[in-house]
RNA sequence: UCCUCAGUAGCUCAAUGGCAGAGCAUCCGGCUGUUAACCGGAGGGUUGUAGGUUCGAGUCCUACCUGAGGAGCCA
């Protein structure tokens, strides 16, 4: 029988390359099913479970005995080996012949989450405990894929990632929807876009992007929306507005289909229907704002939309939602009317009253993932718009700058990486999206 | 800020104005192939808070607190 030091190390993600051989697994107590004298401890340790098979006349009554008495979430390191099984949900168990038992959970005070249905609350409460369970553990290493394939996308583009300040001074527009800090007694904010400082980077490097935190102080408590979350934001110099609706396609495209061929097995734990991912591939349809507002008029003609859409407004999410729901990829929504959007886009030479920008809106009603425009490249014309908008010049001397000294045009958007990861997964809310969730009510643990 | 809904055991939920209950979790016992295992038993309660109506309130009324979903908001 092999002791516990000759079995080498390994993950429950790698026992396949160890089939028929023994091993040491260091993980927890994820749950156990008894028989008698025979107990089945189901382990975890990060990369996945694994079912331990412990027949009470194979193994020394310490180790049966410590088993039996193992409480979940309990903290062990075990040794046995590995046998394809199949009747293993992973394919795999282990016949364990040794347990290292390195805390135990005391039986007074037990593992908080159940192996049953919870409330948000109660969740939400115990995310640092949440974050255990399969699903949970899925969620984020989906994130993880996604974000890793967003950097690898740019990289291998010749973008350079320039990420943006998250302290940020004086506020350039209403202060309602920024979390204030004091900076050495002057007043700051956290950051709600980086979008102005790449574009000066965008000046100095040519494609860049920038991968961080942004935060909003919005009083908004709906399944799409945090108070801190992660935006990656590509902007290009010379790019126009048709530029960046296809590398947004194309970015979207890439990070589905990575998550598919790499987190295979996470999507099915967390029971996400694969099939409505795989057609995520360009082209995506393109729609006007002028034809997104007819077919929402017709919609309402038909029943299918409460209100009646007038041309001029911006869509609130029952309407993105009921778009998107025409289309079975995400739909590209162009030139919204100047009024509803930024200062700093750039007009349509060809319709001044509509500005060069772009939605994307996921389908299934996850709503707008992406935000983009081209920018205004003229000095004039942009100090114009800023004093349309009563901002003050003062604050936006800098960025006035970049259109002084060799202004052109250029183009760029951002994604919320957490509204992407609640739509590949298909969850209800982007709460579980991220690994601590900041929302309206909670800000604990 | 507004609308709707919900707060009962550690968790998920029952309980016509009339003895506060079940399942899961925990503990004890049984079971050698269990898959949210199963079977038997035990412990576990200031019914969100403060008032009010009533012979009697978890239940009805008022205010507040907390949470959830949505609206508005989200350059």
């Amino acid at each position: 029988m092999e002791t516990t030091t000759q079995a080498p190390i390994t993950t429950i993600a790698e026992v396949g390359r160890h089939d028929g051989e023994a091993v040491t697994i260091r993980g927890w107590l994820y749950n156990k099913r008894e028989s008698g004298k025979l107990i089945f401890p189901i382990f975890r340790d990060g990369t996945g479970v694994i079912q331990g098979v412990v027949p009470k006349n194979q193994v020394t009554p310490e180790v049966f005995d410590a088993l039996k008495n193992l409480t979940d979430e309990s903290s062990v390191i075990v040794t046995g080996k590995v046998r394809a099984d199949k009747r293993a949900p992973g394919g795999y168990e282990l016949d364990v012949n040794d347990v290292k038992v390195i805390q135990r959970v005391p039986d007074d005070d037990p593992f908080p989450i159940a192996h049953k249905e919870h409330g948000v609350d109660f969740l939400m409460e115990h995310r640092h405990l949440w974050v255990r369970t399969p699903r949970q553990a899925a969620i984020l290493r989906i994130r993880a894929e996604i974000i890793r394939a967003a950097r690898n996308f740019f990289d291998e583009r010749g973008f350079t990632l320039t990420d943006s300040p998250i302290l940020t001074p004086a506020a350039c527009e209403g202060t309602s929807t920024l979390f204030e800090v004091d900076y050495f007694d002057e007043q700051a904010f956290l950051t709600q876009s980086g979008q102005l400082y790449i574009e000066a980077m965008a000046m100095a490097l040519g494609k860049v992007y920038s991968f961080g935190p942004t935060f909003r102080a919005e009083k908004s408590k709906t399944r799409r929306h945090l108070t801190e979350f992660w935006m990656v934001e590509p902007e290009i110099a010379y790019a126009e507005l048709d530029d960046i609706m296809q590398l947004a396609e194309e970015f979207t495209s890439h990070l589905v289909q990575s998550t598919l061929a790499n987190r295979r097995a996470d999507l099915e734990t967390i029971g996400r229907d694969v099939t409505k991912l795989t057609n995520i591939k360009p082209p995506f349809p393109r729609i006007t704002y002028d034809e997104a507002v007819k077919m929402l008029q017709e919609g309402h003609a038909k029943g299918q939309v409460e209100a009646r859409f007038e041309w001029g407004g911006d869509f609130g999410s029952p309407d993105e939602t009921y778009i998107s729901s025409q289309f079975d990829r995400p739909v590209m929504v162009h030139r919204y009317p100047t009024k509803v959007k930024a200062f700093y886009m750039e007009p349509d030479p060809l319709r001044p009253e509509l500005a060069l920008c772009v939605d994307v809106l996921a389908p299934e009603g996850y709503g707008e993932i992406i935000g983009g425009s081209q920018r205004i490249g003229n000095y004039e014309a942009l100090r114009k718009r800023i004093h349309e908008h009563d901002l003050p010049e003062e604050a936006f001397k800098w960025y006035l700058d970049l259109r002084r000294f060799g202004g052109v045009p250029h183009s760029g958007f951002g994604m919320g990486i957490e509204r992407v990861v609640a739509w590949v997964c298909g969850l209800e809310h982007v709460r579980e999206t991220i690994p601590f969730a900041r929302t309206l009510t909670r800000i604990y643990p």
